[in-house]
DNA sequence: TCAAAAGTGTTGGCATTACACCCATGA
DNA sequence: TCATGGGTGTAATGCCAACACTTTTGA
């Protein structure tokens, strides 16, 4: 009878696919895997992060980050991917994993083991509407209210992550326009690490290390016009920034 | 039917409990969680690893790292701690996430989610006789032979992780004696980083962290004796250490 | 003409590197 | 006495942080 029940829950799985299972199955015997992804965007010069209100369960109506149940075909990164381009137009530009979460009693509905991963896009992009949640938003990192779950120690994670990489990668080019003033990665940096930088020290640098291809263009605005330039390369790298 | 066999996987997975399942059941309906701990000593001057035969399957007889099963009870990190002390007799000093591999075929006999942790112990300890494995043994790390799975790509997980924290954090005492000759010390972070430090200005740097208290006693041999220091704080710290 | 952002060099301090000789011991 | 590792200081260099004024534009 016990073993009914898991086998008609297991089927259920397989059904609704990325859905998290709905509600603790008394005779789940093992964990589920799942990945949870953190968005991440610059909009209107802040840092904001894709949510999503849940729509069952004790944490309804709470946000959370999209995430869902690893498919038996797909390799986690797939399954991470898979989540990020149901939410975002476009595919994204880069994809991490952060770490893997697991406490029993972390998600009230089942036993479920969460790989995070953290995603960057270069503008918030469409946002497929989608019947498995109740709301879809960008919200400022640095403001968000509780998170369902354990979805808060995520979003800290995703944030650590994110700062550290910022100074010894060049992933910023995944938060910004192919073409930008040095003002506007400045900002970005400046956001992201919550504190100010030296102006002429972080054009000096960014500079010399010779990742910024100037272009011939300006931009125009009610102020003097600012050098426009953009990344020699866009793809992931390790390099010194600051 | 299949759901039957499925539910008959289930239960055979929590009897043998820690044991990875035996054969890709054609009726798995979601992954497993599982944990695979990269167990390091220093021995002999070495880095070694902790690692296990395999007893069944497509790769029976190659060398893995030892790993289990995520039971319903426990979190990922009780997993990795239950793994870490079932092999060695003192708990381990230190035990860290390293991340997550899921690709699909990446174990042949079941679709496994399997999140890496790497573990610290100060002297290669008993290691228990296990019937679960066919042998066990300490392998130097600079020179492992092509691992079980996918457990390469763990291996040099491990030691990137390790040497990267070398310079940030106060682990080594986790591969060190109570009591240590700073020779000693420098000797586990040229092993581990693989190239050699200058005498004078890793004792200046290391003595002005302050990290390390003099003791009184002296280490005799067939040379000048050396003076025995121990880690004042033995726990886990954020420091510069190179 | 004003407000607002863009652009530009120099200096001092600190940290890192490179480097060579004597010492104490047991065999 | 010899082989082996223990113990010590200084000088040159490079990196980073601090710092203020002029320029250009649109309103």
């Amino acid at each position: 009878m016990r073993a009914a029940a898991g086998a008609r829950a297991a089927r259920a799985d397989r059904r609704r696919s990325t859905a998290a299972p709905r509600a603790a199955s008394p005779t789940q015997t093992h964990p589920y895997a799942a990945v949870d992804v953190v968005i991440l965007t610059i909009d209107a010069g802040e840092l904001k992060a894709l949510v999503v209100q849940v729509r069952e369960g004790p944490c309804a109506g709470q946000w959370a980050f999209p995430g869902g149940l690893v498919q038996m075909h797909e390799s986690l990164d797939d399954a991470a991917r898979r989540e990020l381009s149901a939410r975002t137009g476009l595919g994204g530009i880069y994809l991490e994993q952060l770490c893997t979460f697991g406490d029993p009693g972390r998600d009230p509905r089942a036993r479920v083991v969460s790989t995070a991963y953290f995603a960057l896009v270069a503008a918030k992009d469409m946002v497929a509407a989608s019947s498995k949640y109740a709301g879809v938003a960008w919200l400022p990192v640095h403001a968000l209210p509780r998170l369902a779950y354990d979805h808060d120690a995520i979003a800290r994670a995703a944030l650590d992550r994110l700062r550290a990489k910022l100074s010894y990668t060049n992933l910023v080019y995944g938060l910004l326009p192919d073409a930008f003033a040095l003002g506007d990665l400045q900002e970005v940096y400046e956001k992201i690490l919550g504190r100010r930088l030296d102006r002429r020290n972080f054009r000096k640098k960014i500079l010399a290390s010779g990742l910024l291809r100037r272009l011939r263009t300006q931009r125009r605005g009610p102020h003097r016009p600012a050098a426009l330039y953009r990344f020699a390369q866009r793809r992931p790298m390790m390099v010194e920034m600051l």
